[in-house]
DNA sequence: ATGAGTGGACTGAACGCTCACTCCGCACTG
DNA sequence: CAGTGCGGAGTGAGCGTTCAGTCCACTCAT
């Protein structure tokens, strides 16, 4: 409840990822989310479904915010190696500066919810990310590895350390990302 | 339930882990747990003061079977990168072949349990591999970075595609290990 | 301009259900 | 037959979900 928030389905949203982020979705019950929210219990199940349905809309509305933050600023001419950082340095700043949209993805994608969702999806494969890999393992610049494997080495420590970050193991500085990057593109490049 | 448990406190271990990997803390009932035990549901707290006791015994006991596994075959006087190449190697193969093990501990430290753990202790400091990493710091054969940090992209890549393994978003063969852990030593290595 | 009438968004107490945990009688041992 | 370890029906707290009732913006007859 930080601003007001212009109609009840968006209040209902901020607090749920609030709460869930913080407690996790079987520490958030429908009676808190509403109290935060401002709205009767009842009126969440006027916007969604039940719970699982507010927490499938959250997910597709952070996604949405998350998919253009990374894509954004790409010039297809840019050698493969400056997208890459680029990217990533994007996506590492994404995350630092929205807490609550990164622990609840990680949640999501931790529980039942989010595993059947990438099952059944694979889009993932569309993302600009990997056609950027892709283009440089074709020009060997990249070493030429399976898909899946090029994004876990270069997502895999930013995860890792950004998880770190916030449950505070570490505190994380504009130094030690540079450095995360450039060591993340070591394991990439050939 | 696979062999017969020596003890009824070995059997609640046992089915525990089973339930939680495959259905979550929260998906796991104690009623199921004794069941699968074949001990009844107040035999559970004969042995653990309550649920929350019980998932902390587990990570203990999972923990000390993971650790030696890792420092297992280290060689003082071998070079950093074999040291290293070698302990990733072991850490990837207890993973694939302890899925169970892999997907609690991944749901431990992503709950208010481990989280809480983590933070209180800090005693992750003294793993093998991060005297390793230091030693090769010292000797300019490994970047001189921050201990967390070294740890996130030694361990990061290899985590995260063994959950996308467990999660079927991927099938990891022996070459892809291989791949990963040699572009693992890439982003460490000067 | 006014006020009675109306529809539907909203509320939150109440419901039914699930779950962690308790407790007392039972069975087995020595 | 005493004592110890165990079982599982029972308990109550807390949850997601519902629905009868409230409230208010708006219409329209007067």
């Amino acid at each position: 409840m930080t601003n007001k928030p212009i109609d009840k389905r968006e209040a209902i949203l901020q607090a749920s990822l609030e709460i869930f982020a913080e407690n996790g979705f079987h520490g958030s019950p429908t009676s808190q989310i509403s109290k935060v929210a401002n709205v009767g219990t009842g009126t969440i199940y006027r916007y969604f479904e039940n719970k699982d349905a507010l927490i499938d809309a959250l997910h597709e509305e952070i996604d949405g915010r998350l998919r253009p933050a990374m894509s954004e600023g790409i010039d297809v001419e840019a050698p493969v190696r400056e997208n890459v950082l680029r990217i990533l340095k994007r996506v590492f700043h994404f995350f630092l500066e929205n807490p609550h949209e990164f622990r609840f993805l990680e949640m999501y994608y931790n529980s039942p919810y989010g595993i059947a969702k990438v099952r059944s999806e694979k889009e993932t494969c569309e993302r600009p990310i990997l056609q950027i890999l892709r283009k440089g393992a074709e020009r060997q610049v990249v070493k030429d590895l399976p898909d899946e494997l090029l994004f876990g080495l270069c997502f895999g420590p930013m995860l890792m350390l950004t998880r770190d970050h916030f449950t505070g193991y570490l505190e994380l500085t504009e130094e030690m990302i540079q450095a995360v990057i450039a060591a993340s593109w070591d394991s990439l490049k050939l």
